[in-house]
DNA sequence: CTGCTTTTT
DNA sequence: ATTGTAAAAAGCAGA
């Protein structure tokens, strides 16, 4: 039996092609199928009348969540058609299977719009029939053909995905990562609605009061989240300066209201306070509730595992990936998730990951002793750069370190780096060359990098992750400048994804094996988040930290913080 | 519906 | 001739 509960699926379950061992065999799709109205099929006319609307994107594990609410749990699964793809090209736009069939195989697919009927009007629209409805022939012809398609990519991947010594990356990386991202997605995360909604209150209070405050100040009413009337507001009506340009016209963002403020003007000052809070109040504060599924009472993010070039994970319906920390207001915010009564949150983060790894790849001598000498980097880093021993250097010292680390980490140039310290382009070219200077293993990798690039198109991480960089031969300067960062900067971020998601598969596989109740909720990119049992705290703080440090070896030691609270923010640190 | 702008991680 | 990785989402403007 092969069914498909989902249009544009990665993979389709092919049930009838799953092998006792979890081996997928080859031949033709099953033929007589059983009429759905068999006893025997309850589960899947429950699953078919699914009333969850299929979600825009592509999820790999969707079909996994869907079949878990009906009761059915996969295993031996060893394979995913879009997970595939994305270690052959993350780049791609997309890794759905109709795509792929065109490209692959030249086979067009028939569309689940033509099966369920659908009409002008798009989902739900004119003339769609639910999935139950649809003539059992008819489903079965196009769910069986999914699956032999999902057959047939493999074979067609298979010689590529060996050429390019990818199946590690596939076999111990992604496709065990499946299960863990449905666990996390199915468990969820709890927020404290009663929060949320003071702070809204409070937002709404304080939003207002600075509306009065901008039109007065501005002489005019007008819709302040409009960027066209806004730009006429500040750049005609009250003459200020334009200080950057967008494609469309004056740029109205963060950078020109805090240097319009600076000189004295009150509508920009007013302007970035409001910003901050109609930002928080509609994406956040008065959004996430709406999330916060009736049956749990908890919030159900998805984790897109074929999103993101680099390799990283993204988070969706809602983002739990950007949850605000930065400001007081935010941190309000990060204070509503929160552990259940008679458990904690536990966040466990990586520190300096990707300095790290600049280290390791790099194998720069200063940076190498450096962590290896433990203790807070940016201040060595200082240290080193401005020739002082670490007790000499000053705040400032500090936050210049910090900034260059991080520029070198994005291939950030001298333009960005002077607007970032607040200093000349020239100063930024001597103090990026000083950098250099004292880290000359960083400069030849990085270069290394680029040229490795150009030659053969692409880098790869730790674990073979490729991200072609097909810009780097553009004749276009600043394309190929991007491509430079692209080159440098995707194995330092992509070879940090390939880490935690190692730690992740083996954190759960431990917490199974202990029989631990300990849960893993969320990952943030540097971050894993749990839900414990108070009784846990301790096995399970010395389980995450040892998994997470010893992912993999590096030449300097991987290092965890962990902390537990009763909310996110309290978690941390 | 798509593109632009902004914000957060 | 510009100059910071990777993302998702929200509100608005203009089709």
């Amino acid at each position: 039996m092969s069914l498909a509960v989902r249009p544009e699926r990665s993979w389709y379950l092919p049930f009838g092609h799953l092998a006792p061992d979890g081996e997928l065999a080859a031949g033709e799709p099953p033929r007589n199928l059983p009429p759905l109205s068999s006893p025997a099929l309850a589960p899947l006319r429950a699953l078919l009348a699914d009333p969850q609307v299929p979600k825009a994107g592509h999820n790999v594990n969707y079909d996994w969540l869907v079949l878990r609410r009906h009761g059915v749990e996969l295993a031996g699964v060893v394979y995913d058609s879009m997970l595939a793809s994305f270690v052959l090209d993350p780049a791609r736009r997309s890794h759905g299977l109709a795509e792929l069939a065109r490209e692959r195989l030249e086979i067009e697919m028939q569309t689940y719009a033509s099966v369920v009927g659908r009409g002008p009007g798009g989902r739900g629209g004119r003339g769609e029939q639910p999935f139950a409805e649809v003539p059992v022939a008819v489903a079965a012809r196009y769910c069986c053909a999914s699956s032999e398609v999902v057959l047939r990519l493999r074979d067609a991947f298979r010689p590529e995905l060996e050429d390019h010594q990818l199946f590690r990356l596939l076999d111990t990386i992604e496709v065990p990562l499946i299960p863990v991202l449905v666990d996390m997605e199915w468990h969820g995360v709890l927020v404290d609605r009663e929060v949320l909604g003071q702070i809204s209150r409070q937002f709404a209070r304080e939003l207002g009061e600075l509306e009065q405050a901008i039109y007065r100040a501005a002489g005019t009413d007008f819709n302040i989240n409009s960027t066209p009337q806004l730009r006429h507001i500040l750049f005609e009506k009250l003459q200020l300066p334009a200080l950057k340009k967008t494609k469309t016209g004056a740029s109205t963002d963060f950078e020109v209201l805090e240097q319009l403020a600076a000189l004295g003007h009150e509508v920009p000052r007013l302007l970035i306070e409001y910003r901050e809070l109609a930002k928080l109040k509609s994406t956040y504060v008065d959004a996430l509730p709406g999330y916060v599924n009736p049956a749990t009472g908890r919030i159900h993010t998805s984790f897109n595992q074929a999103g993101a070039a680099t390799g990283r994970l993204s988070s969706s319906e809602p983002n739990l990936q950007n949850i605000p920390v930065r400001t007081p207001r935010g941190e309000a915010i990060r204070r509503a998730f929160v552990a259940a009564p008679g458990w904690r949150l536990l966040t466990a983060d990586y520190s300096q990951i990707e300095l790290r790894l600049l280290a390791h790849l790099s194998g720069d001598p200063a940076f190498l002793h450096a962590f290896a000498e433990g203790g807070d980097i940016h201040r060595q880093t200082a240290a080193i750069i401005f020739g002082v021993s670490q007790d000499e250097v000053t705040p400032d010292m500090r936050a210049r370190a910090k900034t260059i680390n991080f520029a070198t980490i994005y291939g950030q140039g001298p333009f960005a780096l002077s607007r970032q310290l607040g200093i000349t382009q020239e100063e930024a070219t001597e103090f990026i060359k000083q950098y250099f200077t004292r880290f000359q293993g960083v400069r030849a990798w990085l270069d290394r990098t680029v040229a490795q690039a150009r030659d053969q198109g692409y880098v790869e991480t730790l674990f073979g992750r490729r991200r072609y960089v097909p810009q780097l031969k553009d004749k276009n300067f600043n394309i190929r400048a991007f491509g430079e960062r692209t080159a440098t900067n995707s194995p330092l971020q992509g070879s940090a994804a390939d880490l935690i998601k190692l730690a992740m598969i083996g954190i759960d596989r431990a917490l199974r094996e202990r029989g631990l109740a300990t849960r893993m909720l969320l990952q943030v990119h540097d971050e894993l988040v749990f839900e414990v049992p108070e009784s846990e705290q301790e096995d399970a703080t010395g389980l995450v930290k040892s998994h997470m440090e010893s992912a993999a070896t590096l030449r300097v030691p991987l290092v965890v913080s962990i902390g537990v609270g009763r909310n996110w923010v309290d978690a941390k640190g």
